[in-house]
DNA sequence: GCCTGCCAAGAAGGACAACC
DNA sequence: GGTTGTCCTTCTTGGCAGGC
């Protein structure tokens, strides 16, 4: 059994069941592929479910067939790519099958170009997916395994992680350049002289600012501002003259969208902030006429907006949650005005006193913060390396990959050596990478707007406000998968630090993972409102305090003495100490800042606190 | 690049009154 | 003394502008 020996090969790391279930989805949509087409599949088996595995097993399966269906996989980034292809070219070898399996990417492009139709299984990025999607590049040439003498066939397409779902651009001309850096750049590699350069330039400039002042929500043709004069003519004699196939694929898309921009009605959406207007385009991608696609996607139960079209083919999620994962809800705003040098003071000092506790913790933070929080040692020693841009010689002689922040840990297996995770702030993207999404799947009518005020709902839209949970969620959920948690066999336990005020996502967590209680902890962080509590704690101490020596005096007893918080600070005191008695953290606070003046709260039978001083015993003698 | 202030409405919490 | 209800103040939230 092929399976059985797969599985000792890789050790604990696999769950049979969960990896049996993942691989009989990937065999029988081979097996569908043979019989009919139109076939799009999404496979929801969890991270850690032995999908990758799967992968290679199904190649190697397909490799001993004769006349098996050629492939085309696609991996999200190419550290991922080079260890399938470096195991499969190994098996390649080993079987005396050198046209099994090739890579295509910039590094080798020149190199293999020619001759990757002749290989069964091809391995590309989805950002080259994406490209032949959106018409860059032979499609056929990749598309297809053609070798002499035989009749070229469509390879089947799987693609590991969610693929690039969006193509978009943005036109705004309050930041530099950015609505004709496009134009500038297309004028220079189609050496256009200067005169065009310049007309070109500025009329483009007017014409995107003028459809920002007069339009509405969605833009209309912007040609009908010069439509039969004479800067018209000239602009699109300008653009004629304009050479694409040498240009960088990023500015063609650009100059793609001003071409629709320019000529058709509802193409671009006026986002209009507070913070200024720009206009935004976005369309979906669709990759199902590229023909039969499998796409494995451990979270895409998450979004299904994002699905729509593709069968989900559920893998039973094996993970011990219950009985590994803890969550850790570190409450203190870590939203991005909020991570002032003292929030983040706050939060070193509490990740000191986590790591004497729980041991190594590895903590994510936006990439703004890595430096601040190297310079605070939250990121130790040893894991800097994770964290530094490293050389391009570095890179190519260690393979090593790209510096970690919270939004780049795709494929990132290093993290999976740590138990435990701090998200110093949460994934949160930014909103015009939500509102884009919902432009692309909802279309240009949809109402994008910032519902400012309401934190429950960031956008007005009901709608495009579930696509941004539905993306934060998957987000976060991968995320935490991508620790020791997705060695789905140990036991050891995971724990998960969110520093978050916003408690809802903490809840959303509970709930997904289905943890109970017991997992989860609450600490709240001093935030200003808690400063001021212990600076009140102190004040009521120093008063209670004085109040009883002097009635100690006054009474002239030796032995202490017992008063209501209200005979010492009135209806205030009584309220103050009512209120934080009920919090079980502010207890204790208030418990130890009296015990220090050597005052002690007592609760008596009915309810009522009494505080005591018994100390003068001491300094009356 | 760092930091502060701004927006604006809900949440949290303090002060006080009325009542048990 | 505690509890409940009301009114009021302060805090919170993410992105951006603007000062330094």
């Amino acid at each position: 059994m092929s399976n059985v020996n797969l599985i000792s090969e890789v050790g604990s790391n696999l769950h049979p069941q969960a990896y049996e279930d993942t691989l009989n989805i990937l065999n029988s949509f081979v097996r569908e592929c043979e019989k009919r087409n139109e076939i799009h599949w999404v496979c929801n088996s969890a991270p850690g479910q032995g999908k990758t595995t799967a992968l290679k097993e199904l190649t190697k399966e397909m490799a001993s067939k004769r006349m098996a269906s050629p492939m085309l996989i696609v991996f999200n980034n190419k550290d991922t790519m080079n260890s399938y292809y470096e195991e499969i070219s190994e098996y390649a070898l080993e079987h005396y099958r050198p046209f099994l399996i090739q890579y295509l990417n910039e590094d080798n492009f020149t190199k293999v170009y020619d001759e990757v139709d002749q290989y069964q299984v091809l391995c590309i990025t989805q950002q080259r997916l994406r490209d032949l999607r959106l018409g860059y590049g032979d499609f056929n040439k990749i598309m297809y395994e053609e070798k002499e003498g035989q009749r070229a066939r469509e390879r089947l397409i799987i693609i590991d992680e969610m693929p690039i779902f969006v193509n978009d651009a943005d036109f705004d001309i309050s930041s530099k350049d950015n609505a004709v850096d496009w134009f500038d750049h297309l004028g220079e590699v189609s050496s256009l002289d200067e005169e065009d350069m310049q007309f070109g330039r500025i009329l483009i400039n007017k014409l995107i600012a003028r459809e920002m002042e007069v339009g509405e929500h969605v833009t209309k043709n912007l040609f009908r501002y010069i439509q039969g004069g004479e800067s018209g003519d000239k602009l699109n004699e300008i653009l004629k003259k304009l050479k694409v196939d040498t240009a960088n694929r990023e500015h063609v898309d650009k100059y793609k969208w001003f071409l629709k921009l320019l000529r058709k009605d509802n193409v671009g959406v006026l986002d209009r902030s507070k913070y200024g207007t720009k206009i935004m385009c976005a369309e979906a991608i669709d990759y199902k006429p590229m023909g039969n696609i499998l796409i494995l996607d451990g979270t895409s139960d998450l979004m299904p907006s994002f699905y729509s079209g593709y069968i989900m083919k559920g893998v039973k999620n094996y993970h011990n949650y219950k009985g590994r994962l803890n969550l850790h809800h570190r409450a203190i705003s870590t939203s991005a005005s909020s991570r002032t040098p003292d929030t983040i003071e706050l939060i070193s000092e509490d990740m000191f006193k986590l790591r004497t506790k729980y041991g190594e913790i590895l903590p994510l933070m936006a990439k703004s913060d890595v430096q601040r929080y190297i310079d605070m040692k939250v990121i130790t020693e040893n894991q800097i390396s994770l964290f530094e841009t490293k050389t391009v010689g570095d890179v190519a002689e260690s393979h090593s990959e790209m510096p970690i922040n919270i939004f780049n840990t795709v494929g990132k297996n290093v993290l999976s050596d740590f138990d435990s995770l701090a998200l110093l702030n949460l994934p949160i993207r930014h909103p015009s990478s939500y509102k884009k999404y919902a432009i692309a799947l909802f279309g240009t009518e949809t109402n994008i707007r910032i519902n400012d005020g309401n934190f429950s709902n960031w956008f007005e839209d009901e709608a495009v406000q579930r696509l941004y949970e539905e993306v934060f969620m998957a987000d976060i959920v991968q995320l935490i998968h991508r620790c020791a948690l997705r060695n789905i066999n140990a036991t050891t336990p995971v724990h998960i630090f969110l520093y978050t005020n916003q408690k809802r996502w903490i809840e959303r967590l509970q709930e997904h993972f289905g943890l109970p209680n017991r997992n989860m902890t609450k600490v709240q962080l001093r935030s200003n409102g808690q400063g001021r509590f212990m600076n009140d704690c102190e004040t009521w101490a120093v008063k209670s305090l004085e109040y009883c020596r002097a009635e100690m005096k006054r009474i002239n007893n030796p032995l202490g003495v017992s008063v209501y918080s209200s005979t010492i600070g009135g209806a205030k005191f009584k309220e103050w100490l009512k209120r934080h008695w009920s919090d079980e953290m502010k207890r204790e606070k208030i418990i130890e800042v009296f015990e220090k003046k050597e005052l002690t709260i007592r609760v008596t039978s009915n309810g009522y606190k009494m505080i005591e001083f018994n100390g003068g015993l001491l300094y009356l003698e």
